[in-house]
DNA sequence: AATGACCAAGTGATCAGATCATTTTCCTCA
DNA sequence: TGAGGAAAATGATCTGATCACTTGGTCATT
């Protein structure tokens, strides 16, 4: 009774946003490009449009779509994906912060070893943009941003790889949501000290030194927890 | 034109999933509780079924709540999670399936390392009986049910580091989906040899030899992803 | 010719009320 | 006592309308 095939048998709900995602495929659509109306889709599929309304907050949720008002329904930046960062999730309470940290220590070091081993040159370009980017923010003073682009070179890190599946689960821990708990608590002062550590692990990653780079990616991620921990225990 | 530091927005529907879930959380409601009526809410928020229903949607892509016919709005398992599998992801190729068993040899290796430091009890349980059932169940030749009872051993594996983002992060790359594309990869033979080999990782565990459960966990996903890799290139 | 104000069509957002389908509750009756 | 079976509760879906936002074009002003 295995529906190996693909095609669904649950809830007319289900039906219908596994038909649209079939839709979005079969027109090999990509990210960004215009879907379809809500009212065509509608009577495409032969249901009422708050029932394709229902069905398009599902995929919107996980990002596979995205509804602009006025304007139409759009591709998400999120399709296909395997791992997510829950769009939902509250902001995490400092104990989940650290345990964050903790993880994000755990897991990207491996991963930095493995993007100099690889090194993939798109992503290696969006490293050095962001270093310089780093480097203009710290000069202007806007900490907001700053933390943004400080985020982007991990993610970045992680594209390096050329696995998009750790690239996923790394963007999944460093979402807007927490960039926005650390900027509390990791203010100015690290900021040049961030940069030189960005800057020294983007050089072994293009000089294709593994351990290094994973030495470098570890030290860096252990300094962020330490201080951390150390503005949460003493607020 | 960035809004970064600005206030969000949001639309209704925003404002609806938000303080849905607030109400969830002021009443310390957990996963399985019985949550409110449709009707209920939308007259509590001033709002139309259709509208509710929408914001409902969008909670329960996320396993937030659930919707059962005739019975009410519940509670989902996925609440206050921070990484998500997409439930809408299609089932992987071949090429992602190897990247995926790539980035599970990256991580669980050092997370099997903290669990051996940390020991989180109940879950060490957890992997003692994993291993017993698997056992039954290589012997009565429920291939499907022992492949769920494999993944279920990682996830504890990684519900023992006491870290709850490195359990999720691990879920998320051990879901469902991926689960039956391995299971039609890596049939019966290996069987014994996988449960060998996870009943060593659990004694490591166990035993608090963190080096020992790294380098076993780590022999042990390179090993399938060999058996892998061999069967995607010689179908 | 370039600019800006304005209008109209397309499209998403929300509403109101009704009906169908499923589950759960509980009362009746053998 | 317990097995049926109504009745209530609740989710699923429909119909059709109105409001709100975006976009592209028109046209007068500069």
């Amino acid at each position: 009774m295995s529906t190996s095939g693909g095609v669904a048998r649950r809830s007319l709900l289900d039906d219908l946003a596994a038909s649209m995602l079939s839709l979005i495929a079969d027109r090999r659509l990509a990210s960004g490009d215009q879907f379809e109306s809500v009212r065509s889709l509608a009577e495409r599929f032969k249901v009422a449009v708050p029932t394709i309304r229902e069905a398009l907050r599902r995929l919107e949720a996980t990002g596979a779509v995205e509804l602009r008002h006025g304007s139409g329904v759009y591709v998400g930046s999120h399709i296909g994906r395997l791992v997510l960062a829950n769009p939902l999730a509250p902001p995490p309470s400092a104990d989940r912060l650290v345990e964050l940290l903790q993880a994000r220590a755990l897991i990207e070091p491996p991963v930095a070893a493995l993007a100099a081993r690889v090194r993939t040159g798109a992503a290696l370009n969006r490293m050095a943009g962001d270093l310089a980017a780093a480097e203009e923010l710290i000069a202007s003073g806007d900490h907001a941003r700053l933390a943004e682009v400080n985020m982007d070179f991990h993610r970045n890190l992680a594209q390096a790889s050329g696995n998009a599946t750790l690239a996923e689960v790394v963007e999944s821990v460093t979402v807007v949501n927490v960039r926005e708990q650390l900027e509390i608590l990791f203010i100015h002062g690290e900021a040049q000290t961030d940069l030189d550590e960005h800057r020294a692990i983007y050089t072994a990653v293009q000089d294709g030194d593994v351990e290094l780079a994973e030495r470098l990616t570890r030290e860096h991620l252990d300094g962020v927890l330490a201080v951390i921990n150390q503005r949460v225990q003493h607020p």
